[in-house]
DNA sequence: TATATATGCAACTTTTTGGTTTCACAAATA
DNA sequence: TATTTGTGAAACCAAAAAGTTGCATATATA
């Protein structure tokens, strides 16, 4: 089983997940309900979203709260880092290319 | 069949298509050599990083060439985005407090 | 203590994905 | 013109993923 972080991104309610705990932790049960798919899908895929340490738990009693490990969104930062540079060099150059017109 | 972005960029072969092709276009063929696989392998790689305009087609006589489509890139860095103000936000509350406690 | 609640896990099913093989077709080339 | 080359597409297959159902377990609570 590859878990890496472009394959728990991939998928879409994943996404939301992330999204909804970006601010606040949250519990499996209170995730759910902003999905209509059960509650063992849902922990499924906060399972793999675990896995790959892009989420983290915290026991409070019988509850877990989920959280976001936001450091691990760097991950897919530092990778579109390259594609990045691409992009604003050819911005710059079009730049160049606008002021030599203009001159 | 949905094709969106994350997906596309799910698959390590698809993400080694994207760098391969990132600084200068390059043909189906060419492509496959880079990978233990089949060229039809690779061609199907290419038809879903095309279906969701994550590249490009130049035909060229017989040769088509592909390259990528950076702008489409930016599509992840503006997803990224929201996350990126989280942990800047957070950094700047760490430097806060280090400099409460320098003081 | 008995019951309700929060959760994870395993087994199973269905759908999706990635790959291969085979073929068709158009463009180059002998 | 006949053959080779570059390519996409369809049919098929195996493996993986995503979802469901049915547990088990631990912690609250009546």
């Amino acid at each position: 089983m590859r878990r890496d972080i472009f394959q728990a991104i991939a998928d879409p309610t994943r996404r939301a997940i992330i999204s909804l705990i970006a601010l606040q932790a949250m519990t499996p049960n209170a995730i759910a309900e902003n999905f209509n798919t059960t509650r063992q899908a849902i922990s499924k895929h906060l399972r793999i979203l675990t896995e790959c340490e892009l989420v983290r738990q915290e026991q409070q009693g019988r509850e877990i709260y989920y959280s976001l490990e936001i450091e691990k969104m760097k991950e897919i930062d530092q990778w579109l880092s390259q594609y990045r540079e691409i992009w604003q060099t050819r911005f710059n150059q079009l730049d160049e290319l606008l002021v030599t017109i203009k001159k």
